[in-house]
DNA sequence: AAATTGACGGGTG
DNA sequence: CCACCCGCCAATT
């Protein structure tokens, strides 16, 4: 586990019942504005993601991004069960749902 | 060190 | 709105 993926982690973990943050948000605030993918990749590559809201962080077009379509229909029902509207395609309206962090929540952890 | 993986982001037509 | 392409960057092999 490399700095980088605790900040992540942390992040991740941040996110609050009901809100969603983009994979590019959460690069941003990791400390790499580019570093979508690596999001992505890591939370690919974390087994220990039990425990963590992974199923919170959608892409930037406000939709769920996960291919395995159980995994995907998984975080869409994660997702309504906490009242986030989404749809069959795993849509939903990042205006409505997107979580904005302070920088102070963020610093302390 | 080079190639591969990956659940991205933004622009274009 | 949708489909497609190219750039981005870290971890893994």
């Amino acid at each position: 586990m490399t700095p980088y993926t605790e900040r992540v982690v942390e992040i991740i973990k941040a996110i609050p019942r009901g809100r969603v943050m983009t994979y590019g948000q959460v690069a941003e605030l990791a400390g790499s504005r580019r570093g979508a993918r690596q999001v992505a990749w890591i939370l690919h590559s974390l087994s220990e993601a039990c425990g963590l809201p992974w199923h919170r962080v959608v892409s930037s077009k406000g939709c769920v991004a996960v291919k395995d379509e159980e995994a995907r229909y998984t975080q869409i029902l994660l997702l309504q069960n906490e009242g986030v509207e989404v749809d069959e395609q795993g849509r939903m309206d990042l205006h409505k749902t997107q979580y904005f962090p302070s920088p102070e929540t963020e610093k302390r952890g």
